[in-house]
DNA sequence: AGCACGCCGACT
DNA sequence: GTCGGCGTGCTC
């Protein structure tokens, strides 16, 4: 008898394991590894995926079976498969959560449950919750607890019955198409036996006479034809003319036509990137190259022409890029090179297009898939290239359950495909720099800029001067004057200020009390546009208080400048100025990204001002000023990476300057015009501040002197947080090794976050043989204490200590 | 997660 | 005595 290995759709530890199922014999023939199934678990039913199909189960008890198949082909594959095992163990997450990331939003069941009254009552209590229904559907939010208890109790004396119902959402679009069932001549005899007024029929049996060699037409084409509507064909259908049957569509995301465009010819450093590549494509082996490329130098090129190689050898490629820089110009220079082939997925996709681009590279029509993070588990088949373009960049790291590292994830799928993974990056990070030196990776660099253009002039400006000899606020006296000699000339600028909003806060005067998030212990930010104060963590908004909540005072009032607020300003001192503002509350809605950028690239206006999502990819050749209005803000985080952040963010913005024959020019202000991360930034050379960081680490004993692993630990309450942070500490202590350091517990830098207190220890480790076993050991014993709000996360190499 | 079971104190 | 609070264990 074959029994079925299911994982169940409950994250917890203890469900964290398979279960055994009977296999209904109607499902035998079709019932595989990987397919989406519901079960009955407990006393409801959950959505679950087959781990495997097995003669004999390890479980003694009573078995139950599955009760219906969700899919009618797998849709985790072999290699998403084993995948998930490494995953589950590097993140420390459970497998189902690991399944459940790979695949499209929309194959996450959604569960309901359904309420029937058995027995017709007079209990107008119980009439109220049924408002005359027999059936309805359980929602604890808009009971109240009275009637949710009364449910109970209906229940207790089996007056009700309760069903549960697994929802599969991942629901294809369908079109109605329409064929003719009649041949050509049958057609022409309808078409002079019908009526004269029958107008509609006649115009649709034209239709099919003039396109006979046609199988089928879409009902929407027909009914904007004239006169002819659904029960038109209905009618016809009634007739034994038509057949209407249902086609499944594949959402277009990108519609506008793109132009074809073609592989550019290569300079000597290109070529030399090209020809590694390729060479590993061709024997098929897993090597990890750092393409190290000054911004401008052709990166984006070396990766197509790869990609290419491998099409030719009809294999596969992957290609990721960060969040921010999938932009229109990147998908078009993709889909303009291979067309059809490339499937597109990233954040802007709605949940129903995201699955119908799964599903097109799932069947093998989509061969070139360009997306970011969530992209990697993409269900391409013979993979011949990984590429993770801006290899350094934060949006890689996944930041909660799975925490997984996209470049990790990447290499296992490079090893698993035998196949090459490209790393690039102006601005590598330090680990991955590091490995390139110690030969882990090999490193190709392209040192020179395509067309010999020349790297933007950088000018450091000291804010403390200028505030101190003019008065100035946001904009220094000879950032100010390129502006306008800019503009004068036609030319475009563009702005960075790494702050949304008007100001960062408001604070009263007198007794200096400033206006904090109910749920997080952080500062609200001021918005003017909607007259609010926003919670940039949690989302909460309140009016802008007039007089302090505190004592009373009127003087309150704003510190700090936020974009909005630096717009304002920049209107006021250059009035003939146009301006585009781009952040997040700008750009929150669908394709609202796309469209500031098509007006900024149209030359609608001559400046565009944005926090650091303006800092990627964007290629503007008008464009010959950028100015950085603060770079500080990225420098004063307590984390050890704030020199290597604000060196990344300062060379990828200063390359937005200069891009095309026009030399560019970048001014950075700065309070700290001596830090050398800012200064090695004024020279672009990234290798001197490598060196330079690497030195600081190796003091400091930091990645990637040491491998880091965080433990977050939060509850409700401010003391069992900070008890059982203890207790993992004194567990760390006495389990690891003498060499190992443990920083903390300490209170997170943002204690509170949505009601919840934070503490966090940091283990720094060279080697750490038991490390694994430590850490599962710590989650198992602090899982019994879960429900009582206690949760302890653990992040393996994470991004942020704050 | 979601539920039953079992052990407690506070009531008709 | 029993209703209903919550802590604990289990789900193939």
């Amino acid at each position: 008898m074959e029994l079925a290995e299911i994982l169940v759709d409950v994250p917890t530890m203890q469900t964290n394991q398979p279960y055994t199922y009977q296999i209904p014999t109607f499902m035998k023939e079709e019932l595989q590894r990987g397919m989406r199934v519901v079960v009955p678990f407990g006393h409801r039913k959950v959505q679950g995926i087959v781990m495997n199909v097995v003669h004999h189960g390890t479980f003694n008890g009573r078995l139950k079976s599955i009760d219906s198949l969700m899919d009618l082909s797998p849709v985790i594959n072999d290699e998403m498969y084993h995948l998930s095992f490494w995953l589950a163990q590097k993140t420390f997450s459970f497998q189902i959560t690991c399944l459940l990331t790979m695949l499209p939003s929309v194959m996450k069941a959604k569960y309901q449950k359904l309420i029937k009254l058995l027995q017709p009552t007079h209990n107008q209590s119980i009439n109220d919750i049924f408002h005359g229904q027999k059936v309805i559907s359980f929602n604890s939010n808009s009971l109240s607890d009275e009637q949710i208890k009364l449910l109970l109790k209906l229940k207790r004396q089996k007056k009700i019955q309760v069903n549960y119902v697994v929802k599969n959402q991942a629901k294809s679009k369908k079109e109605i198409a329409v064929r003719s069932k009649l041949s050509k001549h049958q057609l022409k005899q309808a078409l002079e036996q019908i009526p004269k007024n029958s107008v509609a029929q006649i115009t649709v049996l034209k239709f099919f006479i003039q396109h006979y060699d046609i199988s089928s037409v879409k009902q929407s084409f027909l009914t904007k034809l004239n006169h002819v509507s659904a029960s038109t064909i209905k009618n016809m259908q009634d007739k034994g003319w038509l057949i209407r049957f249902k086609v499944e569509q594949y959402r277009n995301p990108y519609q506008r036509p793109i132009k074809r465009n073609y592989p550019l010819k290569l300079n000597y450093h290109q070529k030399v990137a090209v020809n590694a590549i390729t060479r590993s494509v061709d024997q098929q082996n897993s090597n990890v190259f750092l393409l190290e490329g000054v911004t401008g130098s052709g990166k984006t090129e070396v990766y197509l022409q790869s990609i290419q190689k491998a099409l030719i050898h009809n294999r596969t490629a992957l290609m990721l890029v960060p969040e921010i820089s999938l932009t229109p110009q990147m998908v078009n220079r993709v889909k303009g090179r291979f067309g059809n082939l490339v499937a597109i997925l990233h954040s802007g996709l709605s949940r129903g297009e995201k699955y119908d681009e799964w599903r097109r590279i799932n069947n093998g029509n989509a061969k070139v898939v360009v997306g970011v993070r969530s992209a990697i588990f993409a269900p391409l088949k013979n993979i011949g290239i990984i590429v993770m373009d801006e290899e350094h960049d934060d949006s890689y790291k996944q930041e909660d359950a799975p925490r997984y590292s996209t470049r990790e994830v990447a290499k296992w799928r490079g090893k698993y495909n035998h196949c090459p993974v490209v790393l690039g990056s102006a601005t590598p990070s330090l680990e991955s720099r590091a490995r390139a030196g110690k030969n882990v990776y090999h490193l190709l660099k392209l040192p020179e800029r395509i067309n010999h253009q020349a790297l933007p002039q950088i000018k450091i400006v000291d804010m403390r001067e200028q505030i101190a000899n003019y008065g100035v606020k946001n904009f220094s006296k000879p950032l100010l004057a390129s502006i306008k000699e800019k503009i004068n000339r036609h030319e475009q600028v563009v702005l960075m200020l790494n702050r949304r909003g008007y100001s960062s806060f408001i604070m009263c005067r007198d007794c200096g009390f400033v206006l904090k998030c109910p749920n997080c212990d952080i500062s609200l930010t001021l918005h003017m546009s909607s007259h609010t104060m926003r919670c940039h963590y949690c989302g909460h908004e309140e009016p802008i208080p007039t007089k302090c909540p505190n004592c009373g005072s009127k003087r309150i009032g704003h510190y700090g400048s936020g974009t909005e607020k630096v717009e304002r300003e920049l209107q006021q001192l250059i009035p003939e100025a146009k301006i585009i503002r781009m952040d997040v509350d700008t750009t929150r809605r669908k394709g609202s990204h796309e469209r500031i950028l098509n007006r900024f690239g149209q030359g609608k206006a001559n400046i565009l001002l944005g926090t650091q999502m303006i800092a990627k990819g964007l290629d503007f050749p008008n464009v010959t000023l950028v100015g950085v209005l603060n770079a500080d803000t990225a420098l004063q985080l307590p984390d050890f990476r704030s020199g290597e952040k604000t060196f990344q963010l300062l060379t990828q913005v200063s390359g937005r300057a200069g891009r095309a024959k026009k030399s560019g020019t970048v001014y950075i202000q700065t309070y700290n015009p001596d830090n050398y991360a800012i200064r090695l930034a004024e020279t672009q050379n990234y290798e001197r501040f490598y060196t330079k960081e690497m030195g600081i680490r190796h003091a400091a004993g930091y990645p990637p002197y040491y491998f880091t692993v965080r433990i977050t630990v939060s509850d409700l309450k401010e003391v069992r947080s900070a008890g059982e942070a203890n207790v993992v500490f004194h567990y760390l202590q006495n389990h690891l090794s003498d060499q190992t350091i443990l920083l903390g517990p300490t209170q997170s830098t943002i204690l509170k976050i949505k009601r919840r207190y934070y503490y966090q220890i940091i283990i720094k480790y060279k080697r750490e043989k038991n490390l694994n076993s430590v850490l599962s050991h710590i989650l198992m014993n602090t899982q019994k204490d879960f429900r009582r709000g206690l949760r302890v996360e653990i992040d393996p190499n994470p991004l942020k200590f704050i």
